[in-house]
DNA sequence: CCTACCGATCGGTAGG
DNA sequence: CCTACCGATCGGTAGG
């Protein structure tokens, strides 16, 4: 009892209350900043107020860390992006939302970095291994998705059928990063402007008179 | 003499040889694939050769081997770009043959990670310090250039009064960095078909009719 | 340009 | 989850 009342009486705060999906948090924040290789295992450990073997027990190596806070962040990309527009009904007006939330999920600075995965697609492009590979399977996700969007929304009618997916899909991507990008380097929002004004255009070039673009 | 002779009988191969222009050629490389902070001074001098402190020598602080590198790898892109481009007359067709140019650039890995500039921009783009300016001054350099391009191709009359410099200079920069980017991370020149189609539509997009469009 | 070092930090392990 | 440690490597220095 008197035992048990000591040790009690001096409870280490929040030790033990760190979940995987807040060390998590934290290693995307990191990584969007540092890359997936300045994330490293002590600056990781200090931030979140623990020590490094204690977190290594979370999961066994750097790499197993760097794949997990990749799916992580990939998660968190798909509830920004895709969480608002799928209100948006399918063609062009979901292609608009998903954009636009693309654009919007680069200003609000959800990482502090900018763009999870600019950052580390650029740190990662020309390495080998499993954490290449496995952004290089989000990107690839992202413009198959890019492109069904385009697909539909000539399925819908309101693009023309001259609008390629595929390339679009690529122009919407360039556009997007290159937004990112200038942000960053410029700590400017003008470069985003850039970028939604290139995607209109764009667009405008495509789409049937009477469609709508809402971005 | 004998002992001339026999320091003579043991030269060390070419030690000394060494050039501050043959180290930037290996750092440049070494930073185009590991990032500006992953080139450590051990990996360049043991690339080279040569020790860690007969390297550091030359530079003073991994800072100043940063800079240094930046500021080479900008001698090389220039040369590499603007190089073949100052042949062809003012106009659309230099304007042409810069982005052929970066693209073939590009296309070549004139280093081995890809475009220099897409991977120390993005490492460096949420960081502090001279690197990051550094970093920023060649960038705005590049963009002032492809806008002053379009200007100069709007001013001979290939390009209607609609182009408007700033805006196409991110675009034809967002295309190229994508395309180097999917190139990189793909390993296919998909990426740089599609960057070149976008840079030539949005071309025609406002040239005159009689215009030469050559990318 | 070299050898020989410095303290700090890296990823990772032993043992609890 | 912790303390205590490992060998390797980091940027950098002393002295030649």
């Amino acid at each position: 009892m008197p035992l048990a009342m000591i040790s009690s009486a001096a409870p280490k705060p929040r030790k033990g209350a760190f979940t995987r999906d807040a060390v998590l948090r934290e290693a995307m924040d990191l990584a969007s900043v540092k890359g997936l290789e300045g994330l490293t295992i002590g600056t990781l450990s200090e931030a979140l107020g623990l020590s490094k073997s204690g977190l290594f027990a979370h999961f066994g190596s750097k790499e197993e860390l760097q794949l997990a806070t990749v799916q992580a962040a990939q998660k968190v990309f798909n509830a920004e992006v895709f969480g608002p527009a799928v209100r948006a009904p399918k063609g062009l007006k979901r292609l608009c939302a998903v954009l636009d939330g693309w654009l919007d999920y680069v200003e609000q600075e959800i990482f502090r970095g900018g763009c999870f995965f600019a950052s580390v697609s650029a740190e990662f492009d020309s390495r080998e291994g499993p954490v290449r590979e496995e952004i290089l399977g989000c990107m690839d996700l992202w413009m198959e998705t890019l492109a069904r969007l385009v697909r539909e929304a000539k399925e819908s009618g309101e693009l023309g059928r001259h609008a390629d997916p595929e390339q679009l899909a690529f122009e919407f991507n360039a556009l997007g990063m290159a937004g990112n990008s200038g942000f960053q380097l410029r700590r400017d929002p003008k470069s985003l402007v850039f970028a939604r004004r290139a995607i209109r255009e764009r667009l405008k070039t495509f789409a049937q008179p009477y469609a709508r673009i809402t971005i």
